[in-house]
DNA sequence: CGGCCTGTTGATGCGACTCAATTCAGGTGG
DNA sequence: CCACCTGAATTGAGTCGCATCAACAGGCCG
């Protein structure tokens, strides 16, 4: 069982590059835990006691008002680790994590783990890597928060999940929202109705196509300059 | 001279714990730098050279769109580090820097950096635990540009630092925004005449008084419950 | 078939941005 | 010392984007 382990953390990114040893440490350390759908993983505010990794399902990290409204900080995938930035500081989680889907994960108590951090410096590098590429993600998404409209934001998740799966932007190409427009919505810091509105408008304009979920990019160069802002 | 730095350095909380001849290194490694106000110490999208320590002022890190308006990410105080983030990832700065005022920084070139990151596990530790806060301190400005109005985020501003210069929250304290205006209201995400009308509502319902920059808490529960965002 | 959840569409209201006018404070030069 | 200028802060009126509330259509499942 712990082989099977290793041979499933060489697939983090976390964990590329890493010794054997400090593979075969990890895989000691890491206890599989599993999530029904709408199962709370862990609680905003709530003490750390270690991180995630995601091996099958659908994870959202959200904030929630005391009025009900949420927004998603983040749609976790599979092979991606979620609650890490909670360890380093010995502290609390900043956020929620809801299972959208029955999860499989790992988990990774705080206290071993970082002895094991102390200990390896590929996977402390790994581990700046992962935070600075957090990092980055959320002042994204700050800029788009304080800075654009409804319309940029959604031209701009478009355009990103476009580049992520095919590589490129060119006219044609189909991307899979492979979420409820309701958790679109959240994730872009909205409501349903303002989303369904939006890429409505959108394809009243031409710029995109959409059915059942599928959006097809139609002008490129018109959704790059919705995404950056300009007004059409 | 390099003393001297090292002397400087002892008081950064990325380089505390550190060993003497960590330090030493880190004290050859650091180039003085001075800025006059409104110089641009970096810019957005830029490769990231180095990340830098800023002894004396004060700088902004922002986001602007092409329309002129800009959101302040971050205000960095002396014995702050910014720039920190692009480091790790070998990449571009994720906002620009401005100086608010003229300033002295220690500047540290991301080659070496990296070499001595990698030997000294404290070191990777205490960027880990700054990475971290840094992390929190963005969600939690997601949360609020997300889901909070103006007013909420005031209050939360004025709470925070209550409690960062008085260590608690408490009838008639006094704090001081050393910052203009239009600064603090680009760091709420909104603009200076929005902030000057919250400011004068919140004055109105007695929660609050203020004068040339000095605030004076009245409320403190109150202004908890707006933090929260319960509507008054 | 009826219930439920998701998504769409319409009408309305509120918060915040825009634009413009005015006041105020700090700094400069006569 | 006062007149002048400049940028910051305030206040008012108007507009816009988006959330809210409500009604309704479609797909899925018991």
């Amino acid at each position: 069982m712990s082989e099977d382990k290793a041979a499933i953390l060489r697939r983090i990114y976390l964990f590329s590059g890493l010794p054997e040893e400090d593979l075969a440490a990890l895989a000691r350390l890491a206890v599989a835990r599993n999530f029904p759908k709408d199962a709370v993983i862990f609680w905003e505010g709530r003490q750390a006691a270690g991180f995630f990794i995601l091996l099958e399902g659908q994870v959202k990290l959200v904030k929630s008002s005391p009025d009900g409204k949420e927004y998603i900080l983040r749609l976790v995938g599979p092979w991606e680790t979620f609650g890490e930035a909670a360890v380093l500081a010995e502290d609390v989680y900043p956020a929620t994590a809801v299972a959208l889907s029955d999860c499989r994960t790992l988990f990774f108590p705080t206290a071993p783990f970082l002895a094991l951090l102390t200990a390896s410096p590929r996977l402390s590098r790994n581990m700046l890597a992962t935070m600075s590429r957090l990092l980055y993600h959320l002042t994204r998404q700050l800029e788009d928060l304080s800075l654009k409209e409804v319309s940029a934001r959604l031209a701009r998740f478009i355009l990103d999940k476009c580049r992520e799966t095919h590589g490129q932007v060119a006219p044609d190409l189909v991307i899979e929202l492979n979420i409820s427009k309701t958790h679109l919505a959240s994730y872009l810091g909205t409501i349903s109705e303002t989303l369904s509105r939006t890429l409505a408008r959108l394809k009243a304009l031409g710029v995109i196509n959409e059915e059942k979920g599928r959006i097809t990019i139609k002008e490129p160069q018109l959704l790059e300059n919705i995404a950056r802002g300009i007004k059409v």
